[in-house]
DNA sequence: AACACGTGGTT
DNA sequence: TAACCAAGTGT
């Protein structure tokens, strides 16, 4: 029995955003496309790319027909550009293998590059209306404070916290818990300043009622861009994007001046099929 | 399990 | 300003 689903189900009735892939007739695709455009992309962000996407590539098979790399041009400044890669592989995998159709369940869904455990989890839910836990960072962050007692949870997903997570979801309506609770975490009990006054669970929260401590966990790492290689990566895919055919080494030589650390970046790139090189020039797929 | 992988807004 | 943060996946 879950004592959060009335209250955050209630909550999510009353606040919901109003979001494209959200709304009534949207097409499994377009969750799907939101999904790959989510992962670690802020929403505001994914909102305009999103509607461009759609308009462009209406289904898997309109995208499957275009080479990967006009998936990459289109994928345009959202970050970690492999996600448009596997997007486009997903589609021609979902065109050769699913007669065309996003799966409908999450063991198909596993089977598409770039659909993790929560993707998959998340597409089935939101599209299917298949019970699954879907535990993005928003849920682990509601459940590890409202049951867990805890600012925020360690690094890396336990079993138990799975099985917890998969122990909350309802029979009746489960995409509606998932999509509530994962609402909840990215408008009211967000990483940084909680708006608690406001939240549906105040009464039910572990967290609250030990005073809020905070997190005292091992330290969460974070990430240094400047000066990267994934600064430099960003750099030489740019110059790429934004010409209209292909370019010779100069131009990327142009674009990050430290040549040990650009020539790197160059192979990785190539190595993950973002950047193909013709002659002595260079091209996106 | 730890690390690489983009980008930009917020604090 | 540097750090933090954003609906993760693949190796």
């Amino acid at each position: 029995m879950n004592a959060l689903l009335e209250p955050i189900t209630a909550w999510y009735d009353a606040h919901a955003r109003d979001l494209p892939w959200r709304r009534p007739g949207t097409s499994p695709w377009s969750v799907m496309v939101s999904e790959f455009m989510l992962q670690q992309t802020p929403v505001n962000r994914v909102l305009p790319v999103h509607e461009a996407w759609l308009e462009r590539w209406p289904s898997p098979a309109d995208l499957a027909a275009e080479p990967s790399g006009e998936a990459v041009r289109a994928w345009g400044r959202l970050g970690y550009p492999r996600r448009a890669l596997r997007l486009h592989a997903s589609a021609v995998a979902i065109t050769e293998q699913f007669g065309g159709e996003v799966p409908d369940t999450y063991d198909d869904l596993r089977t598409l590059p770039g659909v993790g455990d929560y993707t998959a989890a998340a597409i089935a839910s939101f599209a299917f209306g298949r019970a699954h836990p879907v535990l993005d960072t928003n849920v682990r962050r509601v459940l590890g404070r409202t049951l867990g007692g805890v600012e925020f949870p360690a690094p890396g997903v336990t079993r138990a916290e799975r099985d917890l997570a998969a122990s909350l979801v309802p029979e009746v309506d489960p995409e509606v818990w998932a999509v509530a609770v994962m609402e909840l975490g990215a408008l009211v009990c967000t990483a940084s300043g909680p708006r608690c006054d406001g939240c549906p669970v105040f009464d039910e929260c572990a967290w609250q009622r030990l005073g809020k401590p905070p997190y005292d966990g091992p330290a969460r790492k974070t990430q240094a861009y400047a000066g990267t290689d994934r600064m430099c990566r960003g750099r030489l895919l740019a110059v790429l994007r934004d010409a209209p055919g292909s370019v010779p080494r100069s131009r990327l030589d142009a674009a990050w001046a430290e040549p040990v650390q650009r020539e790197r970046a160059l192979a990785s790139l190539l190595d993950d099929g973002l950047v193909v090189q013709e002659g002595q020039r260079f091209r996106l797929p």
